[in-house]
DNA sequence: AATGAATGAGCCTTCATTCAT
DNA sequence: AATGAATGAAGGCTCATTCAT
């Protein structure tokens, strides 16, 4: 008061976008803390600091919120996970460089994870139909580098695997990594990624026998 | 009249255990079909053919049916996979042995898999405690797995690797799995651990080079 | 408490047939008093001396409860005015006592002719239309007395007039003429119906018997 | 620029008076379409082309707005039939006359009848008030019409009828008919007023000219 | 042993109305 | 003069839970 003429304490008559961007962040919030059944609005609204109208108002209501927060949250890990990959490396290293991304939008963003991961699927409905696209998303992304090794390698694919199935399974534990991880931060996104690598690309009896996968570069 | 002293003119006046396992079934049904807080107890008792006062006398509180019903489903589980496992084999048939029973329990009981995959983790607080326990009941197990064939290789676990990291990466790719199969029901149970024990125990790469992983004997 | 053991304070726990009958009482009570959108479930709980619970329970939705109150009053002025007429007699007769027993009921039941009245009709939609088929099952019953007195006077309908018409003019004095009188109860039912019958009765018979009043000029 | 201090840059900033009958016309509009409480400020100023806060500047209140939309069309209403009346034509003419304007004004301004007719008056309060006066107005008019012919056949009126009461009546006939029409827009408003004269002057006459309708027996 | 009857509490949603620009 | 931004207050509806029979 004495140095600044500035009044903070009334923020208020912020622009929409701006109203916008707080009411999606305050929900992000609140939906990973609860889920989605038991957040209310009126939690919403007090962590927005933002009235409850407003939120009708602007996002519309709570089923439309949550599908927001969702595809909000999706888009902006698929365009850090997509930002991450090298496209001018060996599919492994893409792979790996991929999900050394991805563990870090994990740990930037464990709100955003928790809400996507662990409440989005079991609402169902929209919520769910919502998440499965984005795991098709991911398992598309791993099954065309699967697919490209092969080729690498002179394979055909062999009628007894299903490279969907194996990505399938690739992208699930990739996800488990990450739920242990997060009591477990001590560890990091590449380490992390490097674990995964030799588990799923190498195998663990090569690991075994000594055969470790590393990153050929960065 | 003169042999028994129970009458048939009763047909209901159950035995308390009959009618427990009757509401634990059917809240199971009904936790499965909508998740744990949009479930109501009035579709629970409905379902189970019994008044709600009863509920509440032989179950407890909602939380309570909750926790009840995963208990036993993850009981069930877990003497399933068990029950399932042949210890007197090599570690790798031994972990088959086990993914193929537990996929054969997620394609006999869909819905205690649905309730205790998807839903109670959801809910958080007990529940999840309940269902991190029995992962790290899994992990527990694959971790040893795992151990006991780095000895039988004559190896000394490697500093840079986490013996129950790779577990719990392991343990979700077989729940990933399991979860991708819901909607594909015509694969079988040990075709789809003969996928995993190909990703994980032999490697992607020795995958592509022709080496294959096939069960020894079963 | 001194001359009587028996307690009235706590006259809980009726039959669910009877709580209907309080809830839509009060319904009646509470709509005739302000109003369909204004009327709050609350107000109507208040007054039935029942939850709110009770009321969605029992009855159903607000919706729900409108259309039960309408249908439950619409049939009781049906059956009461259908009791009140004299068959036997001429219809002139027929119609003056449907008459009297049309201002009986309006006397006896204030609340449920304002809510039939008065609130129905504006709130459109379902309710618009069950008043409506109140109103045309009454007009109906006018256009047949209307055409029994023009057969008994040998005369055919005359093109240039709609019994229907001449009909619906008739109700709707009625209706008028019971609203005019809820200010001014010292009036006999039997004098209103008399009222309505000098006027329309004597006009109609003169057109049935060829007089026809037309436009001097314009 | 030379000539006129106004510039046209600016198509808003219309005065005061239009804005306000674009808001009365879009407040007629609404409350026609859902009626009083349904009826939303927001949908009126959508409606109107204007922002709320000007409406409750130039016009107050949803309650005023309504208030002065009654208003508005009652005036409108009267000053139409008191226009259509000739008042140098014997007294049944003048009825007609005055019928013919009522079924003229309904026909062009549906809207404006069925606010005044079917809303306003279920709400009650000051606007149940103000279409009282309208309607009393009305039989007023009617009651002079009634007299003066009773007065033209010397005829002193007879006790045992209330001119009022044939006039409110008369006026709840005619209103009944209009609400009839709308749903048969083929007929010409002098055919409903033709009806109207026949059924209630005819009868009228009779009454002047000593005939009386009275029951047989009870 | 078993249940119909009953409710306190809370949540989503909307609306009339005003403030600050 | 004109409006986007903002909210207090209230209403419909549901649910877990218990009481009295």
């Amino acid at each position: 008061m004495t140095e600044s003429g500035q009044q903070v304490e009334k923020a208020k008559r912020l622009p929409r976008a701006v109203r916008e961007r707080q009411i999606l962040d305050a929900a992000v919030t609140v939906f990973a803390r609860h889920g989605y059944h038991p957040a209310s609005m009126d939690e919403v609204s007090e962590v927005a600091g933002v009235s409850k109208p407003m939120i009708y108002s602007y996002l519309g209501s709570k089923e439309d919120l949550f599908l927001q927060c969702i595809r909000r949250e999706a888009n902006l890990l698929i365009d850090t996970v997509q930002a991450g990959i090298d496209l001018d490396v060996a599919p492994d290293m893409q792979l790996w460089t991929g999900l050394r991304a991805f563990y870090g939008f994990v740990a930037d963003h464990r709100e955003s994870w928790t809400v996507l991961h662990q409440q989005a699927l079991a609402v169902g409905g929209k919520f769910a139909t919502e998440i499965t696209a984005l795991r098709e998303h991911a398992i598309a992304m791993v099954t065309k580098l699967v697919v490209s090794q092969g080729s690498r390698k002179g394979l055909a694919e062999q009628a007894e695997f299903s490279g969907e199935g194996l990505a399938a399974a690739l992208v699930g534990a990739a996800e488990a990594l990450a739920d242990w991880w997060l009591d477990r931060p001590d560890i990091s996104p590449g380490v992390l990624a490097s674990w995964l690598m030799n588990l799923t690309w190498l195998g663990f009896n090569d690991l075994v026998e000594g055969q470790v996968w590393r990153p050929t570069d960065a």
